[in-house]
DNA sequence: TCCCATTATTCCGTTGAACGGAACAGCTGC
DNA sequence: GCAGCTGTTCCGTTCAACGGAATAATGGGA
């Protein structure tokens, strides 16, 4: 027993990061990846094997990974490595810029908001809620999203919005409305909250959005090809820094942001093994 | 400590795979997905933490994966799923119908044998070397390969190999030579060994080929889409049974194992989660 | 605002699983 | 046939894993 952390199951997990990484799958290969005695690497193996990870072809052969290991990594999308990648670069942003920055997913027919720099901003706006659900139609970040994604998945989100029994999503029960908005939005570059949502609301008389909302949204898409793999929203309060002069001054480095974003993204999902 | 196997790692790896497989992600449906008391699950969850393949958002929001959870499965490609739902079969299909069988996959500029029923069949006419590599042209499992592979890798690999230093290889030299064959073998919807290596040796004197070889493969494709995973080669004696009349009783069974293999591929690798 | 039900966290004594060095066995190539 | 290498097995030691129970934090409801 010489030094790192006896801990079990983090030396199985290196072995099959090993095997993973490795070219042969022989004992030698794969305790010499996983840095381990190799009494150690076949005790794991075999306790990998038992559970169904492993397979052991024979003495010579050496062993191979079973389909099973992608069960590891199944539920693990991409809407999840973004926000992984988007956490630390949104910090830093917010570090320099004060104002809060929210990013948010799409799920079914809402977006997600998945994390919010909150803690790092002096300026105290919105509460942080994990994983809280907004209406697509009702925040910036949703609106980017409509705007910025693909054409077929722009015409089923609203269409199903339209039928949907919540107030807010019935507004887009007037599809030329909202994509006369959504096609200012894609022109300009971000989505704001306060206009366009404004908008929307007077078409309905009773609407929860209020025009005269101190916050103001501010948000841009982090693309991958023709997708949007979330939206980046930028909230400052109109009272010290109007929409012209934010978009003005903040608009350029919360794009530098989404383009750093999906870079690391890129790099995070599709990079080589090793 | 009550019952199943206190085993660490096999628990931890549970615990991975009920966060892949769960919708949120908070202790209480963590533990009880995995079968674990809540001490126990924290405990995991911490050496996962640790090990950077979960990270701990909140008490409220519960954990989520990292995309470290990604480089589990990396290394396992559809080919080796391919593998791993053929070898039941071929087993079956061996001891049915006594032929030894073998599986290929094309990598890089060869085909590679990843498996055979040489255990299972009364006829023991090849050894089986696991991994064991073989020339494209030498054999029915490379030329149904060339055959049924999209026209563009069919290009890029006998390219590659005319420019090969190995005598086996150089037979691609004539392409026009190795075209017409492997239309042949598409029209006819299967490649034998004996008469197209024939053709193709008799082109370079001293080919390793034997012409008077004394077993016979018969390969199949098994694909996906357009693409080739792997072949499958029945191999018999021709002093048992001929390439005709091989081909009138096995053929039939053989496209079946294939079509059979493809749709279990599919199953395993495309099936939803849970 | 306070209280209660629910859920997460921490503590701790016990125990058996994990550990690796070393001896052994099996295969390969010379 | 022998030498060298690589995988396998054995075994005494030790400490990390274990889970029940006490404790703390949270959130919802009145």
């Amino acid at each position: 027993m010489s030094e790192a952390t006896r801990a079990p199951v983090a030396r199985a997990l290196n072995v099959l990061e090993a095997m993973n990484a490795a070219h042969s799958l022989h004992l030698g290969e794969i305790a010499e990846r996983a840095s381990l005695p190799k009494s150690s690497a076949v005790r794991l193996l075999d306790q990998l094997v038992e559970a169904g990870y492993v397979e052991k072809l024979s003495r010579s052969a050496g062993y191979r990974l079973t389909s099973r290991v992608q069960r590891l990594s199944w539920g693990f999308r991409l809407s999840d490595a973004v926000v992984e990648v988007a956490e630390p670069l949104m910090r830093e942003f917010t570090k320099k810029h004060r104002w809060t920055l929210f990013i948010g997913v799409a799920e079914g027919d809402r977006m997600i908001v998945r994390y919010g720099t909150v803690a790092e901003s002096p300026v105290a706006i919105d509460p942080l809620i994990y994983e809280a659900p907004t209406p697509f139609l009702l925040g910036a970040l949703g609106l980017a999203y409509l705007a910025f994604c693909p054409d077929w998945e722009r015409r089923a989100i609203i269409a199903r919005l339209g039928r949907s029994r919540s107030a807010t999503d019935r507004l887009a029960r007037n599809p030329d409305d909202v994509m006369r908005i959504l096609n200012g939005i894609r022109k300009r570059g971000y989505a704001l909250t306060s206009d366009e949502v404004r908008q929307l609301a007077n078409t309905s008389p009773k609407s929860a959005a209020d025009g005269r909302r101190r916050v103001t949204g501010m948000a841009v898409p982090v693309m991958r090809g023709d997708r949007v793999l979330a939206t980046v929203s930028l909230r400052f309060m109109r009272s010290v820094i109007g929409e012209q002069e934010a978009a003005k001054t903040l608009l350029e480095p919360l794009r530098d942001l989404a383009r750093d974003i999906e870079i690391e993204t890129h790099r995070l999902t599709d990079a080589g093994r090793e």
